[in-house]
DNA sequence: TCCGTTCTAGAATATTCGCCG
DNA sequence: TCGGCGAATATTCTAGAACGG
């Protein structure tokens, strides 16, 4: 990925530049989901993820790992407060890591990180998040919101009285909408 | 309510200030050690909003109408440069107006607004958002994504929110119900 | 309390004596739940976030509001690095949340939170969470996990359909009023 | 059994974008 | 073109679940 080499070139204004690359490349729009029927659009959010760790000018933040299997934060306080808002509307870490769960990311708990405990690094990691390899994002799924059906038995009795009510409600509604229409007829 | 018609007094330090009112209106939870949920929490955009248009630092930018029935945004302009990313993740327009859509919201299209088109301001309305009546605001009700909400937690006092609401209602209807008789009568 | 009023005299190593004093004013067990039959054991957390947000010695990181009914996290950084290891066995202040929510604390909102410029403070309130209140303490029960019995369900599929009646007539008799209105400016 | 820590998910609101009458 | 809305993603706050002490 030439365009990703050379991501760590300038400094600012390479964001955009970068971004609207990418977007040619996985057929993201920046503004829209896109309704073209082409190639599947990445959504805006694994765009953002794959520009924040491939660029070599955030290596002290965040980066991938030797293997290019898995990604680190490596200093959390100047990755929340540095590199989020660049990205994001935000500056919560939990809020960045709520979005790498939606999309099937995991936790890597390596021993490093398992053992040396006030200084490890965050590591994820994602079967379709690989070094190199950003034609696999496409295969990233959003999780959907899922709908529970849970089904028991409420005090039938109170509740009917509510939905009496309802249907009252929903009568005088009826009639006022009519009253009104009349009204306009005669005006 | 007196004291929101004080909250135009100040310039600095005026948030705390009407917070806590709003607080201790809505019962939003700074004041007593009662333990229940208590009273539906307000959402954080119409306490905002209620903030925006009562501030009278913005009175060039939006404010209430003369009658206290609907608000106006007087300088569009300003008021998504400077305003809105002051309250909100975005300065876009569009997103503003979807949020007050969202709660029921209704652009009034006066006859004034409706000559003049170009300098005209833009005018919302809702029955629960009037000018000195804070405590109207709970009623406000956010639609719903037609997916099935609170699956969890139901139990009587479920129960009695709706019943209470109902009762909202029947009110409202029978207010309505008398301003349609008095139109009549006038016309 | 004269416990806590003594808090702030020294600086260090006064966390373990004031933890025991207030164990044996709570019947707190440092160590141990306790199956004494005295008064109820206030768990080790709240404790320690009681001597946490009363410490003077940390006002400039975490300490009660103005008016004693919540307490803000002043400085994340130096409260995650600093003062969390100093009580728990963690520097993860998403571990810390975790508590907080499990006894029920909630996040206040206040507007000045909600203004996108500053990075507010955290802020979270408890109905017996109250500055000069430790006999409150007690009455902060954990959340338990709760095995869902069949049987202590309501129904939730008719309620709910009520609720969503209830939302339509809500938004019917906002359109409604605005019809009124709207007629009525143009008689 | 209860509490503490961690990782992930649920649920509600917020922001964006396009469709439709 | 305009106002309102559906739908998808984004952000926030809280809860579920697994594991250990």
């Amino acid at each position: 990925m030439f365009v990703l080499g050379c991501v760590a070139c300038c400094r600012l204004g390479l964001l955009d530049w970068s971004l609207l690359l990418l977007c040619s490349i996985f057929g993201t729009s920046m503004k829209e989901p896109s309704v073209s029927p082409g190639p599947t659009p990445v959504p805006v959010f694994l765009t953002k993820l794959w520009v924040l760790v491939e660029d070599s000018a955030n290596c002290d933040v965040i980066a991938w790992n030797t293997n290019g299997q898995t990604f680190s934060i490596l200093d959390e306080q100047r990755f929340t407060k540095e590199i989020l808002p660049r990205y994001f509307k935000h500056s919560n870490l939990s809020s960045f890591i709520r979005q790498l769960n939606m999309y099937g990311f995991r936790k890597v708990m390596s021993l490093e990180n398992g053992l040396v405990k006030s200084e490890s690094a965050i590591e994820f990691q994602h079967p379709f998040f690989k070094k190199g390899r950003p034609e696999l994002l496409e295969h990233i799924k959003r999780k959907v919101n899922s709908v529970k059906t849970e089904d028991a038995h409420l005090s039938q009795d109170n509740l009917q009285k509510v939905i009496n009510e309802l249907k009252v409600l929903q009568d005088g509604q009826s009639n006022m909408d009519f009253k009104l229409d009349t009204m306009r007829r005669e005006n």
